[in-house]
DNA sequence: AGTCGTTTGTAGCGGTTGCTACATTTGTAA
DNA sequence: TTACAAATGTAGCAACCGCTACAAACGACT
């Protein structure tokens, strides 16, 4: 029974667990802390206040996302910019990434209010998501850059549509064929 | 000095006003009705509780908002899909419109949550923002309903990248061309 | 043996939260 | 004038919030 030491590191996979499951906008110490086997103090005591720990959670969890990603997704390239549309709608619509897309709208939120932590976390992970698009268009795209920019905005707006109960909007934006190739 | 009395009605533009200028992320009774000119108890005298409160508020700001798009948006149809894309960005991208951004996505948030009225605030705000969208297309459109959907969803998803610091991203998106027409 | 960082126990601070109890004042209609 | 419901003032409840204080254990390392 060696008990493990319980450092920042090998706490944020358990917070992020809460967090994907229960959401930040009501997020308050001590159920945290209870779900992941501690206490409140303890949060205090590794990550000095509640504002660094978000912080840090919200690096934590715009990393695991992007993994996520990695595993759903093909690693070759696609032969279209259709099929490329087709498949990230396909993969990101999965069941599995619900509590990811809940969590991601509330730290939209919290970016469109000014608060920092929730840009940058939200940037890196659009950041990523761009640069892992252009890698999966064909290589005889004309454009990938701009591809993939058009490709990812009509993703995320497709994906707010789903969010807020209107998919079929968004199913008939994205059965338009997308820019030529 | 005739006391206005103080109903519901003339009650929500009050509070709707404080909402779009903290967000409704943490909102609470007492700032509220102190900013609105009465009591907490006064508020849950008229709403009943804060759960109601917030819809009766989440209703009234939707109307609110496609009033707020009726007066900066032409009246008139619009010559292409091109313009009709570039027109309602801009107008969207308006610094007056920002409050209404910023708590446009805590509504999104709300709505992927589940919670019923945030999704059905959301649900109407897009709803009337796809009908207006028609309206504004020009009458040759060989298909006004797949073109407002797709202008719809672009829109939507360059919004989220402007509010989450990635403007860039958008630009790009919404310069490529839009299908035919 | 002694040191040091980590973990825990116990307890509480001052503040805010949504909501309620009770008594009182107002405006209006019979 | 009386009656009654709407509106308000004052006061407080129990619960929770982030955060702190202080002291005692623990473990691993020198």
């Amino acid at each position: 029974m060696t008990r493990t030491p319980m450092t920042r590191e090998n706490l944020l996979p358990l917070l992020a667990a809460y967090v994907l499951e229960h959401g930040l906008a009501r997020l308050s110490l001590r159920p945290l802390a209870a779900a992941a086997g501690t206490s409140d103090r303890m949060l205090l005591y590794h990550f000095g206040n509640k504002q660094q720990l978000v912080a840090q959670l919200l690096e934590h969890i715009a990393a695991r996302y992007t993994l996520a990603l990695n595993e759903v997704m093909p690693s070759g390239r696609l032969e279209s910019r259709a099929a490329c549309l087709e498949t990230v709608v396909a993969a990101t619509r999965g069941a599995g990434f619900r509590p990811y897309l809940v969590l991601w709208w509330q730290i939209v939120a919290g970016a469109a209010q000014g608060e920092s932590p929730y840009a940058a976390a939200a940037g890196a992970i659009m950041d990523r998501l761009l640069a892992w698009l252009e890698e999966l268009l064909p290589l005889d795209d004309p454009a990938p850059g701009l591809a993939a920019r058009h490709i990812l905005t009509l993703i995320e707006g497709a994906q707010m549509l789903d969010a807020i109960g209107r998919p079929q909007i968004a199913d008939v934006a994205l059965a338009a064929v997308p820019p030529a190739s």
